[in-house]
This record gives structure tokens, sequence and C-alpha cells, in this order.
DNA sequence: GAGCTGGGTTGCATATGAGAACCCAGCTGG
DNA sequence: CCAGCTGGGTTCTCATATGCAACCCAGCTC
């Protein structure tokens, strides 16, 4: 069963917890099936829970759900607004850290445009909102190295770093 | 209830189908729980089923599940070795399509390292591997510019677009 | 005062996940 | 030549999450 693996298959990497990392952390907030979905439409302007809720397709309950999640974790803001003739209303907006959010979805986007569109290509395009110009997401090395599409990357222990328990 | 709400809050947007979205798509690939941080240990060289379950707790069912959609997908490929005197065993590594996800991992890691991480720093940094300098995702347009971390992006309808239904 | 609309909540059926036990093939040691 | 170990799973049961439909409520218009 190989339970503590005395001597781990990649030891520099699989003595440290799996749950102190960026990724699992960032993933515990906003990986479930509809939430980053949810980010998408909000960012694209979609703010009103009913108008969510059809867009989407998602059950009414789990949106209600989501949304108090957003909020509580302050990626969305939720706050009143009227129009003339019409009692009080909400809606949702991304905060500046749900907006901080976008190069995640735009890198998903990215790679569905690459390996998931049809033959017709993709089914829509980002483009920079000063200039038009499509945008795409690309990594890189404070060396000033651009990494292409299949990064050659390792990971090192940071500061944060937690050794894993037993 | 506003079904097909006649004019959709966000007319250019609201019109088009969820679904069909290569952010729809790719989470319906790898957006669970669970699959971003198999790909992740996969990509840290994690190839193993036991050593996979023990370093991330997850489920072994679970974790089943996810290799043979990983693998059915063509994220993954599963292959036999076998270290002398020992028979044959399985092993599980990333196919290339599967480490083109790696800037989406990245892209999560780097939010979650603004965002999430403790006062002592971000648990683990990831560096090029050629130069060992440390990498971060970044979003630029094809006219050469940068666009920060809070990207302003526009959607625009695509060649593969479709028009929501009903 | 009846009905519409936005923004939800409640209750129930089903699907998915966690956790532990179990299984099987082939090596090795006694 | 059989017991036990190891890697790589499967099967079982139980808890949680999700989907769906129905319902609720407040204020506005008619």
């Amino acid at each position: 069963m190989s339970t503590a693996s005395a001597v781990p298959a990649v030891p520099e990497y699989g003595a440290f917890d799996s749950e102190t990392c960026s990724i699992a952390r960032t993933l515990a907030l906003v990986g479930d099936r509809w939430t980053l979905l949810v980010l998408r439409d909000l960012a694209n302007g979609v703010r009103r829970f009913d108008d969510l809720a059809s867009h989407l397709g998602i059950a009414r309950n789990v949106l209600s759900k989501r949304l108090a999640a957003l909020v509580d974790a302050e990626l969305a803001v939720r706050s009143g607004y009227r129009t003339e003739g019409s009692r009080e209303r909400y809606e949702y907006r991304l905060s500046h850290a749900g907006r901080e959010l976008m190069p995640i979805l735009l890198a998903f986007m990215g790679w569905g445009d690459r390996h998931l569109a049809g033959p017709q290509g993709p089914p829509a395009v980002a483009v920079h909102a000063d200039c038009g110009a499509p945008v795409r997401t690309v990594v890189t090395c404070e060396a000033g190295h651009e990494l292409g599409d299949r990064p050659r990357v390792r990971m090192r222990p940071g500061p944060g770093s937690r050794r894993r328990q037993e």
C-alpha cells in the first residue's frame, strides 16, 4: 500500500503536501463543475440571477449557493440596483480579485480552441477591449524566454512549502 | 422566469450557447474537483497509481475513473514498464495534448500565489527547466500589448459560434 | 386585488464521491 | 511449493452534491 512511501517515486515533489499548493487552494475556491462558468458569464456582463440561470442551464439552488460562495470569497460583489418604475433588485459583478481570474479562463479557452474546436473553428474570440486584437495567454520566465505551448517547467519548494505528514 | 428573455441582458453575449464555448468544453473534460490535481501530479512526474492515490488523498475508485477518462480523452497515456525482478506494471504520463494544459495549471498557481499564499509566501515556485528562472503566465494581444492582471477583454462570436435554442 | 417579475428557498429523486475491504498476478524467501 | 508482499486496481456501503419542479415573497402596474 506504500503508505508513507519511505522512498517516494518523485522525492523532491512527492514529499510535499498536496493541499498546500496554490493550484489546490485556488481549485478549492473555484474548482467545481459550475463556478468557473459562472465567473465566465459574470466576466461577460451577465449579472442577474435569472439571466445566469437561464444562460448557463444551472439549477437555481446550485446557482444560489455558488453565488453566495463567490461573494463570501470576495470574488464577486452583490449590489442593489433599481431601474425606474421597479423596486430594488440585486446583481452580481466580479470584484478585482475575481477579475484577476480572467487569465485562467483565457487559458482554458486557448486550449479548447486548439483541441476541441470543430472544423469550423473556435466558437468565440477574445479580443483586447482597447485595440480589438485577439488575445492569448503565454508562459514566460523572468529571464525573458517564452516557453511555448508545452512549457518545460520544474517545481521548487517555495518559502511557504510544507512537508507532508505521516 | 424570463425563459427566452426576448431582450437578453447582454445581447451580443447572452444569445450564444453556453456549452458551445471552449471554456465549457475544456471544463467538461478536466473541470471536476480532482482531474486538474491529477494532471498537476502527472506533470510533476508522479506516474503510479498508488503514488497518485497517496499523494493526492483521492479515493482509489475515483482515481481509477479519472485516469481512465484522461486516457480516453488522450490527455494521458497508460503504458507498461518493468523494473528488474518484478512483473510488468503500469504508469501514466501526460500526452502532448495533456502537457499543453500546463498554462492552465500555471494560471491557477499564479492566482493562488497572489491571493491565497500566507504571510510566508507561496508554497512552490515554478521555474523554467532550461534556465531556472521563475515563470508566470501573461495575457497578450496580437498587437503586442501586455494586458496585465485584470485584462480588459471582450468576447466576439467566432466562426464556430452557435446561437442558443429557444 | 390580480397578475407579472426578479430573486430566490424547499423538498424530493438521482448521481457522484469518500472510505474501507477485498481481489488478483507475479515475485521472493523459507 | 506455499506464504506473504507489492502494484494496480474493483466492489461494497454510505454521505454529499446536483438536478428538477414547485413554491414563496415583495413591490410594481393595470
